[in-house]
RNA sequence: GUGGCUGUAGCUCAGUUGGUUAGAGCGAAGGAUUGUGGUUCCUUAGGCCGUGGGUUCGAUCCCCAUCAGCCACCCCA
């Protein structure tokens, strides 16, 4: 294996077995998010690298060191999408859809690129699927989105589901609360990792998450952002709870869940799976009313999700042998004229029958064909040699049962009724 | 970007306290079976022992570097 070209670090060839896996969630995404009337929009994969910039912030992680960013031969800043909703959001302006009507509701599935370590659960190249709602401002229209996100992963039956939401109000409350968070960690500073000590400067919201045993003590005695929101904010909260506890789904309020991106207001939550090792989360969303407008469209409350399909692959836990496809009929000839007859036979049994049926192109023995018939496990083998075509027949031979018929070339379409 | 672990056949893994031709199981191909799979038996193919350098009479094994994979941190889907 010496001096071959290999994949890019953190990508992913998916071979012919696993893509029957991605082809089935691919089909059950579109299928439940369609039930909801949202429909698929398709965006470019890169976007001018300014539309991140403005949208995720220049001072997240993704903007400033995980970016696939570069100028082009007609010096255009270029950037490989790390997320869909700017692109999504940029396409919803551009196209004026606000114009149109009051609501649009979207799903989309595409992949999206980051520089990050590869880890269980996390690529360089990873597919993301999503809803966006833009229009309403309304808590039923975040309990509709929260509820499809849960609902989405209760329906394939996935274990240790667990739902979280916060509400982290609006841009003004959040800086007073991030600056009573600043004040309170201050206490502790000399008791503080190096990396929270860090945060402490450029996002003390990020020391909410640590994994540190005694800071998570500090933490849970920390300043709780619902206590800096404003009554109507607090009010949207409290609606869109009462909702979901009528409709039976089932949340954790986790006051510490903030969520990194600059876009974000209001209602943010997250769906997570123990099953996922350190990267816990399946899908993560909140409102962002305040991002239509500041790329330059008109303002448009907007509330969607994210996931990530390896990760959803990975919880699942359904294998290949769950859902593979059986050939119908393997047909078997060892001659030219047999090769032709099957050629014809093969056709018609595909586009008449809807069957799935294999040819051997290797001229093979009847016996090696055989043993791949078993080998791809066809249903029905068709034998065509020589004793068949003196005969004008066919042999058919079901796979599971053993059991073989010789039937005329012409009632083979009737045999497979 | 930081840290830990791991690189031997297509896959899962043995192995040599440094010593001639590096093994097993599964998988693949062919046969035993005069056109007929699955079970059984036989045979065959397939390895720069990740790559480069060093130590040594001699390295798959020891040392260094590097690359790749996995996992974790950071952060996120």
């Amino acid at each position: 294996m010496k001096n071959i070209i290999r994949k890019i670090k953190g990508t992913n060839d998916i071979l012919p077995d696993e893509s029957l896996i991605w082809i089935y969630f691919e089909n059950y995404i579109r299928d439940f998010f369609q039930k909801y009337g949202y429909k698929e929009i398709r965006t470019p994969i890169f976007e001018s690298t300014e539309l991140f910039l403005r949208s995720i912030g220049k001072d997240t992680d993704i903007v400033s060191k995980e970016m696939y960013s570069w100028v082009d031969q007609g010096n255009n800043n270029l950037t490989l999408r790390p997320e869909l909703t700017a692109s999504v959001s940029r396409s919803f302006i551009q196209n004026q859809l606000s114009k149109q009507q009051k609501s649009h509701k979207f799903y989309y599935i595409g992949s999206s690129f980051r520089r990050e370590r590869p880890q269980k659960g996390r690529f360089r190249q990873f597919e993301q699927f999503g809803i966006e709602s833009f229009g309403s401002p309304f808590p039923e229209q975040d309990a509709e989105i929260i509820s499809m996100a849960y609902l989405f992963y209760k329906s394939l039956k996935i274990k240790n589901l667990n739902l979280r939401i916060n509400t982290i109000g609006s841009r003004e409350d959040r800086k007073k609360y991030v600056q009573s968070l600043k004040e309170y960690f201050n206490k502790f500073e000399n008791k503080l990792t190096s990396i929270s000590k860090k945060r402490l400067e450029s996002n003390p919201l990020r020391i909410l998450d640590t994994k540190i045993d005694f800071e998570i003590e500090l933490v849970k005695k920390a300043p709780r952002i619902i206590d800096y929101i404003s009554d109507e904010d607090k009010k949207h909260f409290q609606t869109l709870l009462n909702i979901l506890d009528n409709i039976n789904i089932p949340y954790v309020i986790d006051h510490y869940l903030v969520r990194g991106l600059d876009y974000y207001s209001r209602t943010v939550f997250e769906v997570q799976s123990d099953a996922l090792g350190s990267q816990n989360a399946l899908c993560g969303g909140g409102r962002y009313d305040y991002l239509i407008d500041e790329l330059g469209g008109q303002k448009t409350p907007a509330i969607g999700f994210a996931a990530g399909i390896e990760r959803l692959i990975l919880a699942s836990e359904l294998e290949v042998t769950d859902i593979i496809n059986k050939p119908d009929i393997y047909i078997i000839a060892n001659s030219n004229e047999a090769i032709n007859l099957s050629f014809a036979l093969a056709n018609k049994l595909r586009h008449q029958k809807k069957f799935v049926v294999i040819q051997d192109t290797l001229r093979r023995s009847i016996k090696s064909q055989m043993k791949d018939a078993n080998r791809v496990q066809a249903k029905y083998c068709i034998i065509i040699a020589e004793e068949e075509i003196k005969n004008s027949t066919v042999s058919i031979k079901n796979m599971d049962t053993g059991d073989q018929k010789t039937k005329l070339f012409d009632e083979v379409l009737d045999f497979f009724k």
